[in-house]
DNA sequence: GAGACGGCGCGTATATTCGG
DNA sequence: CCGAATATACGCGCCGTCTC
């Protein structure tokens, strides 16, 4: 590297120095009072051509010493550390060594987030065929591309599913007045007014409807609603965990809340699904200020309280305990 | 084929470090 | 402080390749 640089503009090359040793070579001769003899002459050549010969190891030592201290700016060390050459190149070694496995790590753990967010998201054909085409790190584009459509699919999911939640919940509301007013018309107006401060829903709530929905069946007769304490405010720390790889449902959401057990005995079923909508409300109000990104998450959200297990009981995935495939390292 | 040239190994001198 | 050990720089000769 620089030694060819340097050596490219080497000393002037022997001719010159041929041409000129003569008068260099008679000079000195003259001044030393030297006869100018043939051998003379010769070992002057000899001379010459041996300081050029010096000039160039010179040059090379050089260069081979700005190599090490190339190699040294690039290793790790602190300021003013004495290295030697061997030193040098043995850290060179380690350091190199050292990239290497950090290399083959980030490597793994792309491919396990890729893996992570495709079982997450689902596999599209054609993320599928992006991803056909890229094994490796890279196509950053044709990721964002994708995600930003997921994105966008996913909103709409959300919204459709809002709508439908408002719809049946506005029903439900509805009947819900009736009853309660004619048994709590003191709570009535707290509830009310925590279901209409909900703005936002996420995709949980269609879950809490459906079971509100097969718990208020005409098996489940609003008669029997038994007076219950109003719904405590849901303020525990909620913990986000990633969803489990296998999850069937890979948009699926599900909000556990748990509370006191010894409230569950008093009420009716219906009071307490009344109860965890109302929770899971406001719940999601104090967490939907996180931001849509945790959302996008598909996470299962956990706070203590009571469990509202969906009714098919397949997506207890909360289950922070369980086998945690999507565990990051 | 002779000479020029680059590269390398080896020996030596000098500087620096380290242990007793 | 001194001698041994180590690191570094330098000089020298040799060898392979290239050029004329």
């Amino acid at each position: 590297m620089e030694y060819f640089m340097v050596s490219a503009q080497k000393v002037p090359p022997l001719q010159h120095f041929r041409k000129t040793e003569k008068e260099v070579i008679g000079g000195l001769c003259s001044l030393a009072n030297i006869p100018l003899t043939p051998e003379t002459a010769r070992d002057q050549e000899r001379r010459i051509r041996r300081e050029i010969a010096n000039s160039n190891e010179r040059r090379r030592m050089q260069s081979i010493n700005a190599g090490f201290q190339s190699l040294k700016t690039l290793i790790p060390h602190s300021d003013g550390e004495k290295l030697s050459k061997a030193a040098i190149l043995q850290q060179t070694a380690e350091y190199i060594f050292t990239l290497e496995q950090e290399k083959t790590r980030l490597l793994q753990q792309n491919s396990q987030l890729k893996r992570i967010i495709q079982e997450l998201s689902g596999s599209s054909p054609k993320r599928r065929r992006a991803e056909e085409k890229d094994e490796g790190i890279g196509s950053p584009d044709i990721l964002e591309e994708e995600k930003t459509e997921d994105l966008r699919r996913e909103m709409i999911e959300l919204r459709q599913q809002l709508e439908k939640e408002r719809t049946v919940r506005m029903m439900l509301e509805d009947q819900m007045r009736s009853l309660d007013a004619q048994l709590y018309p003191e709570k009535l107006k707290a509830i009310a007014q925590q279901v209409q401060e909900q703005q936002v829903q996420t995709q949980s709530l269609v879950r809490l409807q459906k079971q509100l929905e097969r718990d208020l069946t005409p098996a489940h007769s609003p008669q029997v609603l038994a007076p219950a304490t109003p719904p405590a405010p849901t303020h525990h720390a909620t913990v986000i965990v990633p969803a489990p790889a296998q999850t069937p449902q890979p948009h699926h959401v599900t909000v556990v809340t748990m509370g006191p057990t010894s409230v569950i005995n008093s009420v009716s079923t219906s009071r307490q699904n009344l109860d965890t909508i109302v929770q899971a409300i406001q719940h999601i109000e104090g967490t939907q200020g996180k931001g849509f990104e945790e959302e996008q998450r598909r996470a299962v959200i956990v706070s203590s309280g009571r469990i509202l297990s969906d009714a098919a009981g397949s997506d207890t995935a909360s289950n922070s305990d369980g086998p945690d495939d999507c565990s990051l390292p």
